[in-house]
DNA sequence: AATGAATGAGAATTCATTCAT
DNA sequence: TATGAATGAATTCTCATTCAT
């Protein structure tokens, strides 16, 4: 999908609003006046609030998946190790987009009847499909464990990082980091995110404990 | 807190609805007409949406914590085992409160400003603080190992659990389970996140990897 | 339909803005001011705007055909008294529900995917029967002729006083009438059209030409 | 008034959609949409919605009485003949010109207050006047009685023939013609509708009864 | 001459809440 | 204690029109 400059705005504009309070929170107004637009022109450039949501899925889900799949099988690596790129990649993706995860983890925790469920779900299946290879490349050769859940390896990989970045700020304070400056702190909680989860990955994938 | 039968039914119909369509996007007619009850009697019980959100808030997480800590503390147990316990205990009241969590996890993501934000906070420190000493037991004994990142652990807890009773739904259908009574598929995936849980925790905790 | 007195208010209301500015290009806020009520009150009594132009034609149409049904089977008259009662009902009925029958006029021109072609062709139908019924037993004893096109002398009836009543300003214009009070003038415009329409009715009917 | 191709394509168009939706309930979209061109095309052209209106009125409107003039005076004929000619040539005038009758048909029902208003008062002056003519020609020589009600006599004729043209689709159901070609509908209609108004006429105007 | 972009005003409707009883 | 009626504010969206090009 192409979307101009002004289109481009909106749609970032309304990724803030809605991940700062969610999309039935969020007016159209609000996100006009937000962005220094008039509200006719949400309508005017995206039908309705609905479709400005579609829109924002679109101009950001769009190809992370093409993305991921790219990188890793364009790569010469060890199964654990495309493992331990995915887990980066979606960290980073993850810390990147905060705003948009804010919105996807949201949305994803409401009933299946919403406009975005279907794209969710649709991003989902491709996402496991590819792990789901990785993991059996890694099981061919002996390197990982038969039997590995894939759904609830993801959970816990995408459930934890959600986690930790949607209540950053109770992470600074229990352990005093409120005046960190924020790219350090990003930093900091990225680092943490990818150890943890590459060892926990290690520990599942090749049940050496 | 206490509240009479009419109270209870409200707080329990809001709570699917909020669950389901978010807080904003449940209206206080919609939850009156779900409960079978007047308009005015939300307003009249509870003075406001908002103060009806608080209201099932202390209804549901009130005592969690304590029994949390009455449960753990009362029983002599191994510290890893006491862990365990805490992580069955945690995913038990996943479970059997899920309209409740989805609506936590929700309120979770928002902004800072809301009327939950602080109850949130204030029941997620007692918490970590509960987990701490638990795990500082089995650092004296030498059973556990140093340097563990308390919130980061509780993201894989929360997280992890959260994510995949959020998206129950495509894990029934990524394992072709659409057809199991959901008794059945809750006890399932009950299992399968002990076992998970308690794997990656022992993990951490006894880093014998 | 049970309508109680407000629901009355607002539909008499209504009844005057759309016959005289369309349901178009009649707002609610027009509605409401007019009504010296607020505008959610025709939301809240009526469900839409469309609802409340439905309410108007259960309110007005409701029993028309059966008042005249009523009328002419429990009399012991000639068929071509019958006929006469008829329409002097039909004149009767179009002067004092004026304002009703102009938005029928409109709403029978419009295309037929409204809300009231459905109730229109209904009540139109009935009606249509009724006079089958009358003029077929005028044909049983000799006085009216065969081949009667029912729905062309109806068309005779109605286009003819509807377009007499929705013009009549322009009759009272061009006879130099407009000074003459409106109670006056309707009972004029009413004997004219009855004359006038008896003898074009005996005219076809008896065929005496 | 003289109009280009462009203007009579967008007058056309407007035609159609307001005889078939009606002037407030057609939106300058609609038109542009499906004319093929740009909304800011029509307040160029023509300045505004209304304006359209009124060139709409007078592209059609135009010279119709003087079509009407020509043809009666330049004739040799009877006075009856000379009225017949005119029933025929307003049959004629409506079926050709439905979309624009209906129009017509439902401004007339409106307030006086609309744009069109005036246009429509002047066409049925100079329409009457030239009918009393007719008339008065026909009481000079005898054949014709006194006391003919012009305006009921005019409403007689618009009035049925609007009618009939309006509920077309409801003449078809009634006499299960759905079927039946269009065109031969057409002809079918018209001459039901020349017979039966000639018959009227003479009967009015001759009081042969 | 023609148009895509833009806009303020107004449309219908829903909202949470209050009021009178 | 409980509620049907009522309402002002706010919702999304559409409207006819204008502007810059």
């Amino acid at each position: 999908m192409d979307f101009n400059d002004k289109q481009k705005q909106i749609i970032e504009t309304a990724e803030q609003l809605f991940a700062d309070r969610g999309f039935e929170g969020t007016s159209v107004r609000d996100i006009a006046e937000e962005a220094g637009i008039n509200v006719a022109m949400i309508s005017y450039y995206f039908g309705s609030k609905e479709k400005l949501l579609e829109a924002l899925f679109s101009y950001r889900a769009g190809d992370t998946v093409q993305q991921l799949e790219g990188m890793i099988h364009h790569k010469v690596l060890a199964p654990l190790e495309k493992i331990n790129l995915m887990i980066d990649f979606y960290i980073n993706k993850f810390q990147r987009q905060q705003c948009f995860f804010k919105i996807m983890m949201r949305e994803q925790v409401a009933s299946q009847h919403g406009v975005t469920s279907g794209l969710i779900q649709h991003f989902k299946k491709r996402n496991q499909q590819l792990v789901k290879q990785l993991i059996q490349e890694g099981q061919k050769t002996g390197e990982f464990s038969k039997n590995i859940d894939v759904p609830v390896l993801m959970a816990t990989l995408i459930g934890t990082t959600g986690h930790l970045m949607a209540t950053q700020h109770f992470y600074r304070e229990i352990n005093h980091l409120q005046e960190m400056p924020d790219e350090q702190f990003q930093k900091l909680i990225k680092k943490k995110l990818s150890v943890h989860l590459k060892f926990l990955f290690k520990a599942i994938l090749t049940h050496e404990i």
